[in-house]
DNA sequence: AAGGAAATTGAAATTCATTTTCAATTAGAC
DNA sequence: GTCTAATTGAAAATGAATTTCAATTTCCTT
């Protein structure tokens, strides 16, 4: 199984790479590349959690005053579109974005005390869902695990 | 591993419990028995699927028409609460319920072109859930595990 | 480099499910 | 039956997500 413990902030060199992969997806749908997607771009990448449109929005007001909300939200969708990020939504219906790295697929721990998000992949389930899937005939194309309960500091100080 | 093409309706038997159930839950809380929470409990233990308040909602109004969608939404809340009735939301965001029987847990293949939803239980999915939980010192309450894809009906005539 | 068509931006408005409010009604304890 | 607290249902409020639209910017064409 691998382990992360917390998502890891992407060295600056994953990131080059990323808004490459990203203006190459802007070019090839006829989009264009501008100011605020580069500089929204940046800021989700560095950041590197399971943020929302809001908090990145935050974050971005801090250094831009000039980014408006709508943008932010906008080009979070491009970023899912283009498969640099990928969307999420957990039990507290917030949709959330995280950084997607080429063929990273994994699923979530929660905790319900303290909200955070940890990180796991284990090819045996997968393996399991797969079969499941075929047992139905159903093709699987994606999935969803989040495992909800208590982390390991939130447990002991209850 | 259990099957459960479609959801199945309950009996009557099944249903008359739940309703005892129900009542009792309420009258432990220090809430009311009321015509229009029988009615609709009784609506909902009949369709015996993943309906949305919405649903439910109409389907109550095609034989009682005093009876307002608040009720219906508070109703199942109230259900969720008691233990009859699990609250699921799947990728199309609509919060939807579906009666709950004492130890019946099971997750969902979901069909992202009719929309149908197949229920199934894996327990070796579960074992190694509740062990990949241990491994982070995590304790695990709950968890969703949803699979989308083609159901056999679409991915054929495709 | 200038022109111009098409895309983008951002504030504000809209949507839509969900949740709350509140006055009128009802359940059920005494 | 009386009374008090819970319930009801229409309407209003909420809040995240999405759309609108006029002003601005990108970048292709000349």
């Amino acid at each position: 199984m691998k382990i992360s413990g917390r998502p890891t902030t992407e060295g600056s060199r994953g990131i080059k790479q990323k808004k490459e992969k990203l203006k190459n997806f802007l070019k090839e749908k006829g989009f264009k590349s501008t100011r605020q997607r580069d500089l929204i771009a940046s800021e989700f990448l560095e950041m590197g959690e399971h943020v929302t449109a809001e908090e990145l929005y935050r974050e971005i007001s801090k250094k831009y005053t000039d980014i408006g909300y709508t943008t932010v939200y906008r080009t979070l969708k491009l970023l899912n579109q283009s498969g640099l990020a990928a969307e999420r939504v957990f039990a507290d219906n917030l949709t959330r974005y995280e950084p997607l790295s080429a063929e990273d697929h994994h699923d979530h721990l929660i905790c319900m005390k303290c909200g955070s998000i940890t990180e796991f992949q284990d090819l045996r389930i997968e393996r399991l869902q797969e079969r499941v899937a075929d047992e139905f005939g159903f093709v699987a194309v994606s999935h969803k695990m989040e495992l909800y309960g208590y982390c390991r500091k939130c447990k002991d100080n209850a």
